[in-house]
DNA sequence: TTAATAGTGTCTGTTAGACACTATTGT
DNA sequence: ACAATAGTGTCTAACAGACACTATTAA
């Protein structure tokens, strides 16, 4: 009996970790986020950021990867881990430590086809539902990871096509910080900070003269 | 039995999320580390960082004060989540996730007596021993944030008392970045970056004019 | 008075940011 | 030709970085 106690003592209070994503990307011009709607208690119905309980053989990265997967179905995203989140009762299930990334999607990835729907949707940034858990804090902290990301140049290209022009990188740049940016002094920016190599090719079925396209070395 | 089975199951696999600290403090000008020799098994006698499991009732960080607070009797120091670490085979006890800290310890703080005994000591950076787990990969990457936190300014003042002339600071600037600095462009520097207040008050028995003692606000 | 370090200003080359016109394509 | 956007250089004000002397204290 008391060994039953025990076990059930440390099914109730065993520590689990897991992985949580913020997904973005941007959708018609506006910055966008992946919200899933829960399937199962606790919040039942409620919406949350996808993520998912680390795996004994699996890192925490590893975990974020696969859920990344599941719920899109494509890899090789930019993903990087920005934060832990560890309050004692942000989980009515029991002590769940959270790991979060946010995930980068390039504009027009073709994604599961349960994305759109539903139970599993980008939304603007700026009309996300309530969210369960802390998740709201969680989405407030890769939002400012983001934007500091955004300021040095570093991730801009991961929001774009292989190849892309330079207009489409300065427009990213301004959606993620709020500002409006003179054309010939971003190129001079961005000259210097990334190794950006024109392809020689060119836009195509425009109604002006075509841009040169770039891609990220 | 099956039950015990499933018990013991649960004790071997059951993951658990540690905090583990790394602090700094300039003793000697040089920049040294708080390592510890273990006392239990596994790698019994050998060293590492200063950790401990998360508890039921605490957030990493309270867990982070309370080893801190163990170790050296000191609370209130600067102390900040710089990453975590997940492999899976970190710890031969079991899945560890570890969530590291770093800490910064005024240079001249009174500590526990047990710290500059042998089995919890500070190294000087170059001189560390052999750390176990992967407590060697964990201190780099501290290290590296340690120094890109020094390029901003943001910790200088944290190194020092609570009274310190500017030369001091410009002292630990140059040894955590490796760098020689003009005095007079340190200052005009960091007349930018912080709000130093002058106190008024100076250095006193030193063989030379003394220094204006400044504080940090 | 000497030894030792504190404290302070200027000059220059580089950089960030404002600013406007010509080039090329589709229709 | 016209509509629409691509692409490109200069000028200026601010800043970072090099540099050297006078001031103040203890002995």
């Amino acid at each position: 009996m008391a060994l039953l106690l025990y076990f059930m003592y440390f099914l109730l209070y065993t520590m689990q970790t897991a992985s949580d994503i913020v997904i973005f990307q941007i959708i018609n011009n506006e910055l966008c986020v992946l919200a899933v709607q829960r399937a199962t208690p606790p919040f039942e119905g409620w919406r949350c950021l996808p993520g998912g309980m680390i795996k004994e053989d699996e890192t925490a990265l590893q975990a974020a990867i696969r859920v990344l997967h599941k719920e899109t179905w494509i890899r090789n995203h930019y993903l990087e881990e920005f934060g832990t989140f560890s309050d004692v009762k942000r989980d009515p299930r029991g002590r769940v430590i959270s790991l979060a990334f946010f995930a980068i999607l390039t504009s027009g990835s073709v994604l599961t086809p349960w994305v759109t729907q539903k139970s599993v949707m980008f939304f603007p940034l700026k009309q996300i539902p309530k969210l369960v858990f802390d998740h709201h804090e969680v989405l407030k902290i890769a939002y400012q990871k983001l934007r500091e990301k955004a300021l040095n140049g570093d991730i801009l290209p991961y929001f774009l096509p292989k190849y892309f022009t330079l207009w489409q990188l300065q427009k990213v740049y301004e959606l993620l910080l709020w500002t409006k940016t003179d054309k010939r002094n971003f190129r001079k920016e961005i000259g210097k900070k990334y190794a950006l190599k024109s392809t020689g090719k060119k836009e195509f079925n425009v109604p002006h003269r075509p841009a040169i396209l770039y891609k990220f070395s």
